[in-house]
DNA sequence: TTGCTCCTCACGTCACGTGAGGTGGC
DNA sequence: TTGCTCCTCACGTCACGTGAGGTGGC
């Protein structure tokens, strides 16, 4: 797949992808001569849609994503080694182990955010009761005449 | 209150205050002389938290907060408006409904975000529930001694 | 008077947007 | 050959960060 594809089966830009290649976030697909196309695969859509995401849901910088890239990075060779027969049960634990910990991380961030947007949905909501509250007095007050 | 109090009490910095009143985002406070100290009150700070925490919880432009920060404004006005003892019955109905509309507005987005980031827990979830399946296979395929 | 915080330019930076001018594949 | 998408500069923009040089209040 090329370059526009990806941007829109993603949901960014064609200069977004190529500013994350620039800086060193995302492989640039396969290496390429200079000007020639860049192609992608479907696992580099999947790659980039997550950090697309983590990126937004979680607001945090390039920078910041940049580290989780590398252990996504990180996991694929894990996966590799993890799959490979030659592999020795601890070793395969202490991969497990990594994982987790990944993953753990991830939703940590997650859990926070959810946190600051239930308190903000809470006072939202709250305000929402004050205004019926006072609805309520305006009804009692003065009921509307029925037509 | 002085720019750096209250940069410190809503948690961002005093360029960042000094930039959206530039921008038209935030009335500068009171009116001042070129050159002389901003001052804020309690409310100002109350505003401008509620701005940063819509701009970063729900990843709005500034452009897009500038609305909602024109319906924050109208919504002083009109609650003003509703305490007058002048106004009628039917106007202060008019103001409720207002307000709720407001107030909807702001927590659908909340709801659309939760739902974004429900569905990423989700995920990570279900991939550290793999990793547990995994290590529950390496313990019944080479279970380790006990010490 | 000394510190601290404030002020106004104004240039720098991050994460892209937006042409300009040119090349490559169905 | 015509369209479309792609390419590489390179300057523009948004949302601030970061000094430079100077003034104001406890």
């Amino acid at each position: 797949m090329r370059i526009g594809e990806l941007a829109r089966e993603v949901g960014t830009t064609v200069r977004t992808i190529r500013y994350y290649e620039e800086i060193g976030l995302l492989a640039g697909g396969t290496e390429r001569v200079a000007g020639a196309h860049r192609t992608y695969t479907e696992h580099d859509a999947e790659h980039l849609r997550e950090l697309i995401r983590l990126k937004e849901l979680l607001g945090i910088s390039l920078d910041e994503l940049r580290e989780v890239a590398a252990d996504e990075g990180a996991r694929a060779l894990l996966r590799e080694e993890f799959r490979d027969d030659g592999t020795s049960v601890a070793r395969r634990r202490r991969i497990l182990d990594e994982f987790e910990r990944i993953l753990e991380r991830q939703l940590e961030l997650v859990a926070r955010r959810r946190a600051q947007l239930d308190q903000l949905e809470s006072e939202l909501l709250e305000r929402r009761g004050r205004v019926e509250l006072r609805r309520a007095e305006l009804r009692a007050a003065s009921p509307r005449r029925r037509t």
